[in-house]
DNA sequence: GTCGGAATGTCGGCTTGCTGACGTTTCTGG
DNA sequence: CCAGAAACGTCAGCAAGCCGACATTCCGAC
């Protein structure tokens, strides 16, 4: 199966993340057995949704970028994947889409269940059905959120609610202020936010000189995030 | 409770929907006790988020459309429901949302639940929690796919894209082409697709000008529906 | 190191579709 | 049936931000 992952290992790491956290031993081993592991490097790709279809993932450790193809082939970064979050045909149906995910930080975990596995334990499992549902539930405000910003806020101000909660979850503080590994490209954020990558990259020169943020490729600086929130409201 | 819904009808009522079709009738009763059940005409308000929160709701008959107010106090139509169509709080989460629902169809009924007894009906019947994350999976495509749109076509693609699905949905053959009861208004069809009102009407007369469509404000026909869809491949 | 490709920086032209403005038609409630 | 409101029709002006073009900087593989 996936040597590099010990049962013992394996366990645990499903016990860790909340949706199963409540579950007793016996449970979590039955999930084990239908659970598939894996891990990559940094700029590997993690699943084609294209040939691994019809399975639920579950990133354990580090950061993903879900890249969509449309019909002629052109790339879109679709989201950003954190730790805990679940990916692929998170609604359990059967239509495949063009997609597939990218390892951002250096050493990604996964774990994954096929949709008609993971529809069994639910039966089994009711409060882990709810569980399951409620986070389906956050996904959907997300994007409806996401929606809205595009109808009602220009280019500018998506970028900025970008940032600040980009800050807000994956920011460290520094003497400089709040901190940010840089792991995607201006291309890439331009389709996050729904812009191109001209226009991303003439806004962030125009935060820099305004001195709102200060960049470079590996990292982005944010001194005063309240400052950025003064700019969104 | 609700008199003029007798119980036997209600019960009925419940039934009907997939979600629930495949209880027996044990659990349908158990379910119909939590069950509230209203009904509205034309242009009257069939709930407001603020205060009657966290309830999930279901449409057993009839059309609506949800319409969300923003900070400034102004109305977008967000989404139109149709029969047997989830709404409200459907990510059972307690967040509050400014919104409210009003009646297209002549006649409208809904049911709703609590949405801690809803969490506890589907603690009881697993089967019954899959087909609800399901469905919530189907509304999750369905944004995405809004998203999309708003993301990769012009306004005059997504007005189109807009009435093929409409047509689809609801349209009646008749011998002058599909016909569609119209119930929205230039402005609901603009916020709709994320538009202006005098775009939307523009794109409609230009629409009737070259013959793809015919309407007035009562109804819309679209001679052939092949021709639409020329136009947005 | 260095070479090639990827990412960033910058600019001017141009298109979409939004904005405001105003007139006409249709609906609705009294 | 009538008045007022709501919805539809149309147009000119304008701005956000896309697009193409090209230069520069950086990074990673060899």
């Amino acid at each position: 199966m996936t040597p590099q992952f010990p049962l013992e290992t394996r366990y645990w790491y499903l016990r860790d993340h909340q949706l199963f956290r409540h579950l007793n031993s016996a449970e979590l081993r039955q999930i084990c057995l239908i659970t598939n592991f894996k891990s990559a490097k940094k700029s590997e790709i993690i699943y084609f949704a294209h040939d691994e279809t019809n399975r639920v993932y579950l990133l354990k450790k580090g950061v993903i970028k879900i890249v969509e193809l449309d019909a002629e082939g052109n790339e879109t970064v679709k989201e950003v994947i954190q730790k805990g979050d679940l990916f692929g045909q998170i609604t359990l149906d059967a239509t495949d889409m063009d997609e597939f995910a990218v390892a951002l930080s250096d050493y990604v975990t996964v774990c994954s269940f096929k949709i008609e596995d993971f529809e069994t334990v639910i039966q089994q499992n009711p409060s882990l059905a709810v569980k399951f549902t409620k986070l389906i539930g956050l996904r959907f405000r997300r994007l409806e959120n996401r929606y809205s910003n595009l109808m009602f806020k220009d280019v500018r101000t998506r970028l900025l609610l970008f940032l600040e909660e980009w800050a807000e979850k994956e920011g460290t503080p520094t003497p400089e202020g709040i901190t940010l590994k840089n792991y995607l490209t201006h291309q890439d954020l331009a389709s996050l936010i729904c812009s191109t990558r001209q226009t991303v990259t003439q806004l962030f020169s125009e935060l820099k000189h305004s001195g709102l943020i200060d960049y470079n490729r590996s990292s982005i600086v944010i001194p005063d995030v309240k400052q950025l929130r003064k700019l969104t409201a």
